[in-house]
DNA sequence: GTGGTCTAGACCACT
DNA sequence: GTGGTCTAGACCACG
């Protein structure tokens, strides 16, 4: 899988490192089960920190995506870890709020944004409107 | 206009600030060529630091949001000024992404996603679905 | 508020001040709405590395004792916050099942074990038998 | 007996096993006199390395619950070995305070602590209330 | 002055 | 070899 960071940009390493993996698992490039390259060797091979490749899977670990198996490394963790549950609506719901209003405010059609969000499902393999 | 800010959240000030302002324009409350309250009137209003209503201010400046006068103060600038262009397009694409990803990591729906916004553009005043 | 820490201990220097923190809202020296010092100068006092400091003031924030405000430090959280809930009680359960199960194969009597933790509560200020 | 590790857990597993067995003690499902599985056995089922097993053998014998004979391998030692004594009493208390610290923060009552420990002693088989 | 992030290097526990 | 912990020092964002 590779992994694009972009060092000069003001989102914080391990959260580009994070949403990554987590796109990765959106896509299906990474699979329940699947071993994840161990802290040092990530760290290695992305030129930065071992302990910023730390932080973003003890993040994962503690939102459910991985388990940290001693000695093992780090393991996607089956989906039903990450289910999406009321409080996780809420959670979503506080992310997109300011992104649609500021979308409003610019004057960009409802049916446009809908149009955006569409177009990143099925470039992340959604199967949405594939039939 | 009733701004709530939560202090303790990881979001800056500023940023919670900013994105309330521009939820006022969304929905109408902040009308075009209306004036801000003064940054020293803000502040203490809401019992922040002056610099950080100052910080607002001139993002929203640079945005295209608001004009700043010497003599009226901040000024909220007519929709023109702020239209979503190409660019803007790619900001919000960069923006929805790793939301959209996770939320399809979480097994939700896309519909239930699209449910979801199209609340939140309801909220705001959206004239998407009341014909 | 005084506190110790067993620098070779083989518990983590982090847990030890996160369990001393949390003492100390139990007995009462901690009250709501309290600051707490800042990382820098607690890490100091202590003649511990800042990044310890940060570490255990990180895990009490997200288990709800603590919130951390950019510029002003770690104010303790008022009760409601952090009152025990049913997954609480799971995790407890989890907590304690070895002791009891080790002092039962030690042959402790339970009314004894009973009476140590009654002890722990009563030098802990707890109301429960002072009547 | 049946022996659950939960290998993505936070607790290592050597003492997950050290206390699997000394529940198995406690219950009497594991009696005096009784042969434990080889190290090499117990391993093998529980698909861990033998490593760990020796390692918890080792502890449970220099906590006296075991004796390691060269023949015979690990045998269950007479309650005499391991009666509580006023050493233990201050490791069971240093254990749960900080455990009673948190759930009394967490507002939960000292009767319902008592609760959780009288269920969990009961579970393992106590006679304390059988009468 | 506050916490947040990143880097670097060391030692240890676990398997 | 793996992750976990601790130390150290630096820079930045926030208010």
């Amino acid at each position: 899988m590779i992994i694009k960071l972009n060092l000069s940009s003001d989102i914080p390493i391990y959260q580009q490192l994070k949403e990554s993996i987590i796109e990765g698992i959106a896509t299906g490039e990474l699979q329940p089960n699947e071993e994840l390259p161990s802290v040092r060797r990530l760290a290695s091979d992305l030129s930065i920190n071992l302990h910023t490749v730390n932080k973003t899977y003890t993040q994962l670990k503690n939102a459910g995506f991985i388990s940290i198996h001693r000695s093992r490394g780090a393991i996607i963790n089956p989906p039903d870890c990450y289910q999406a549950d009321e409080n996780y609506k809420k959670v979503l719901v506080d992310a997109i709020r300011p992104i649609v209003a500021e979308s409003m405010c610019r004057g960009l059609e409802f049916d446009e944004f809908i149009e955006q969000c569409n177009k990143i499902y099925s470039s992340l393999g959604g199967k949405h409107n594939e039939s």
